[in-house]
DNA sequence: AGTTTAAGTCAGCCTTGTTGACATTCCAAG
DNA sequence: CTTGGAATGTCAACAAGGCTGACTTAAACT
């Protein structure tokens, strides 16, 4: 919007528009966005004495069913001890089974339990409410958009773990 | 791209194609963007012993410089306590200079000093730079939808927030 | 047998959130 | 004019969750 710049000679003329103000804004917006993102899982977690690192890791634990500890860091991006302190209460509080690998013993595999499971679908329920709530309001092409571009930001290993675990939950 | 399910004929039926695994997809790329949105100013932060708070602050003291401590606040989302921490170490070394307000001598007002504009350059090209980077692997169009969608997923204070930060610098 | 890999632990540090207590300033009601 | 409450900002102490580094244990590879 603003300034419709059209019609422009050259292909690369898409960047035209792309005022600092206007990079500016997206950051802002990203910012601001990020934070209703989260806002609905943190307040049910801060009840339960949980944080958004054990949200993230019942997340993908869920996701994933069986992967193992350092798969697990690579995607998260964290230090092992940083999520271990995680992995440890939520093992603890029996929301998270760690069964030791069958072909490999030093692995460890991650399942969530019952309970585990029923955590993580609060969870997810009011984030994807919200999310459903974004989507509809900004309509179908909107939600490709955003896509586009959210997938243009990642960094490349990122891209590669979140096309896997689109896909193929292995 | 999937499935192109173009030209329907309502604009209710936008609800159809959102099924819970594509919401999630959503939620993982959200995720997975939002990490590399941080990824550049945060090497450059580390180098100086800086971190996102420090960013924030910055940032959008040099968006709306003359801005007090309580505005401030409204807009990151924290405590006082915890800005404040922060910017008594931009204060302290330079990056941040606060004035006395004329009219009601209990506010503060907060400026960038030179150096202060400087990082924030430094900052703030690096993650332009991403920022434009995916725009532009999007397309004109996309950016549009990714705006859309995360407008809609703030929370409506922050929306206010945002839309008078775009508008007026007050 | 010796090396590498997966996982876990302990200790200690930093950033950045929190609450609670407190000083200063302003303003309005008595 | 004074006084008490509200607003603004500061200081202190604590917790979550990142980090590094050093180390152990067990299993797998060579």
């Amino acid at each position: 919007m603003a300034d419709g710049r059209t019609g422009s000679g050259f292909s690369g003329d898409s960047l035209l528009f792309l005022t600092d103000e206007q990079l500016r804004q997206g950051i802002e917006a990203m910012f601001f966005a990020y934070r209703g993102f989260t806002a609905d899982p943190d307040r049910i977690l801060a009840e339960l004495a949980y944080g958004r690192a054990h949200h993230r890791a019942i997340h993908f634990i869920n996701r994933a069913p069986g992967t193992t500890v350092n798969n697990l860091l690579a995607i998260l991006g964290v230090t092992k001890q940083s999520l271990n302190r995680v992995l440890r209460t939520l093992i603890a509080d029996g929301l998270v089974e760690s069964r030791v690998g069958k072909a490999d013993k030093r692995e460890r595999h991650l399942f969530l339990t019952e309970a585990g499971r029923e955590l993580e679908s609060k969870l997810s329920d009011a984030q994807r409410a919200r999310m459903r709530a974004a989507y509809k309001e900004a309509g179908p092409e909107a939600v490709t958009g955003f896509r586009q571009v959210l997938e243009a930001m990642m960094d490349v290993d990122m891209r590669r773990a979140h096309s896997k675990l689109r896909d193929g939950t292995s």
